[in-house]
DNA sequence: GTCTATATAATGATAGAC
DNA sequence: GTCTATCATTATATAGAC
């Protein structure tokens, strides 16, 4: 999450950022004790400092969409096509925040709820463009369309983590943001195939699903 | 989940269907008075009959499995392309369920994983049984495709599930599993489209992605 | 089989010393 | 700013009556 060593940041930020592992970690019920022993302080400077763990959490919601929010803009910069994909290959920087993000996914929060919103217009945004392009299709449907991409990023991301929490494929020297990564490029070479060819050698799928809808 | 009034239903029966759907609103932690409420019966009870919460969550994994198990044998049986897509919209009876497996995903549980690999085998044999039919195309990673299938299906039902939690796109009348149904058909009419024709007009992001894995 | 009452452990939060 | 000690609440699980 940050190149800097732990000894460098201030005890708010050590506090913060092992709040934002263990939430992604174990969720939102790990016990406050448990991150007050990963940042290294006392279960009591965890509250003098944000005054409960509804706020702690609230920080930690803040700063993950901070951290996004600012690489995003970064990684539009230059958003070529292979740069892309090499940004995507990259991701086991972020590999906590996303596992923090999928934690707050299902707790449903209301910040999630944005950030998954966010998630949808960017791709939204980032298709049309393409589109103007000529490099993507047109939609019928292109806000369906935009979801349905981050949909299957964040499938990913679920399944990464939950083959990384089975300790399955993760060999025993690397981390577990090593271990989600490399998961998680396993089936972008599957992933980018179907969005080149699609899954289908017709329509006849969509032609079906389009009938059902007419006359139900 | 089941078509038979509760009345009907044996006390253990009835608090493990109240556990599956406690557990999969509100997650593992729920506490264990809350579903003896739900199920009509003291706490103590619960513990009579599963001995601890563990084991009353480890009979919930195993009932949820058993019924996923028998409605997809009966599906596979009359798995024509119309019949399949019906079958998809008709999802709302399972959708407990589905929150059910969505919450032991993110928990992390073994059988969680093994639920997971059974989809992602189920829709690679599915796959191969179409393209051999003629209507899927070959790939270079059949595996890998299955996965990112069964990744797109699970990311929109957390999605889902995350929007009805904020009670967007959710009518006051309507029942959760209504709300996450419909909106998980949201984005289907894009997910065939997506499936029939692609992405991209042509393969230069994957052609560009193959490049880039071969010199790092 | 089912309940009530209770024991025990863990958690979030407080108070006050240094 | 940081700690230790403690409180109040809540959770699971037990014991025993009916």
């Amino acid at each position: 999450m940050n190149v800097r060593s732990d000894d460098d940041l201030t005890a708010r930020a050590r506090i913060r950022d092992a709040a934002v592992a263990r939430f992604g970690r174990d969720g939102f019920s790990a016990p406050l004790r448990a991150i007050a022993e990963d940042a290294g302080v006392s279960a009591g400077l965890v509250i003098h400092h944000f005054g409960s763990k509804d706020a702690l959490r609230a920080a930690c919601d803040e700063h993950v969409l901070t951290v996004i929010r600012d690489e995003k803009s970064a990684a539009i910069a230059n958003a070529s096509p292979s740069e892309t994909i090499g940004l995507l290959a990259s991701v086991q920087e972020y590999a906590p925040l996303f596992a923090y993000i999928v934690r707050s996914l299902l707790d449903g929060g209301a910040v999630a709820g944005h950030f998954v919103d966010g998630l949808v217009e960017d791709a939204a945004a980032y298709l049309d463009v393409g589109q103007a392009a000529g490099t993507v299709r047109p939609s019928a449907d292109p806000a369906g369309r935009a979801r349905q991409v981050v949909a299957m990023q964040v499938g990913l991301i679920v399944m990464a983590q939950l083959d990384a929490a089975v300790g399955r494929g993760v060999a025993p020297t690397e981390s577990p943001a090593e271990a989600i990564t490399r998961l998680y490029e396993r089936s972008m070479l599957a992933g980018l195939e179907l969005w080149t060819h699609g899954l289908f050698t017709d329509s006849s799928y969509l032609d079906a699903y389009l009938e059902y809808k007419e006359k139900p």
